[in-house]
DNA sequence: GTATGGTTTCAATTATTTCTGAAATGAATG
DNA sequence: CATTCATTTCAGAAATAATTGAAACCATAC
């Protein structure tokens, strides 16, 4: 799954063994079971923390933090939804915004080179539309106030 | 743009020169305007060629193969979740069935390793349904009877 | 059939990303 | 405040991925 989702593959894997497990681990158990170096271990362990799809916890009489995943998928979900958007398309968003104020007015321009710049124009403002739009869903569905995917899921039933 | 969308740097170049500037180009104008090799170029428009957002066409009088960029954002995309669809749910739902099939039954277990197996199982089953969800939002969204990621935008509008 | 203009393939190279391990840092304990 | 145990950092090593360029491969025209 790593691949896809933008995060490495030892992160996956930490995720994915803290989330099928079930159960909390210290950071040598997990070096132990994936067989990964203590620095790998950390900084996965870190990268999921900002994610928000892992917490630590501890132990008393115990000096070593324990790490469990979130046990709900759709939370889960929700988080990676979020922390995408925060890290994705706000930026692009924000470089497609000051790109369209740089552009040259078309009035400047004569003739032909005025129809290009407007249809290019307009392709610039497509693309702005759209991803508007994802972020607005991305807010709807995984926002803090976000009813979360399952409302999607609750969609399936009714729609054209 | 590139990364985060599961293709290469140099395929998110190629169409976006192709999007932006509209016009049907050959591979070497493509080769000139990015400043890569003929064997790179190449490949990257296979790929674009291969995920359907981009086009070949012909001149008559000219033997060079000319490309665009499909111009509609929304069936771009569309076209993108499908193939992201085929090449990484689909997959990996195939995986996720076949491990609950190889799975011990919890009946052979007993007291607390029972218990520890169903726990084990409603977390395989929770990531299953999870992805056949989007599975199906999917299809809903990009199939080929799909309505497109329109019909969401649209329901910013209602929705609770 | 073969010369021409164009496209594709792929081994070798180059760049990028990820991982390691040891040293630096931090935090609790006696 | 020194010791012990644990976590974090980071430069270099290892693994992956992307790119080049030249040779192999079409297809068409002559």
């Amino acid at each position: 799954m790593g691949g896809a989702w933008g995060i490495s593959r030892t992160m996956a894997e930490v995720h994915a063994l803290l989330y099928i497990t079930g159960r909390a681990m210290n950071t040598d158990e997990i070096m132990d079971r994936l067989q990964i170096s203590r620095g790998n271990a950390s900084m996965s362990i870190r990268a999921l923390l900002d994610w928000g799809i892992v917490s630590r916890s501890n132990r008393r009489g115990d000096r070593k933090d324990y790490f469990t995943a979130d046990q709900d998928v759709w939370s889960m979900f929700r988080a990676i939804v979020r922390e995408r958007m925060k890290r994705e398309v706000e930026p692009l968003l924000a470089v497609l915004f000051e790109i369209r104020d740089q552009l040259p007015a078309a009035d400047d321009a004569d003739g032909e080179t005025q129809g290009d710049l407007m249809d290019h124009q307009r392709r610039l403002d497509d693309m702005l539309a759209f991803f508007r739009t994802v972020e607005k869903l991305g807010q709807r569905f995984a926002g803090p106030t976000g009813s979360g995917l399952e409302a999607a899921a609750r969609l399936l039933g009714r729609l054209p």
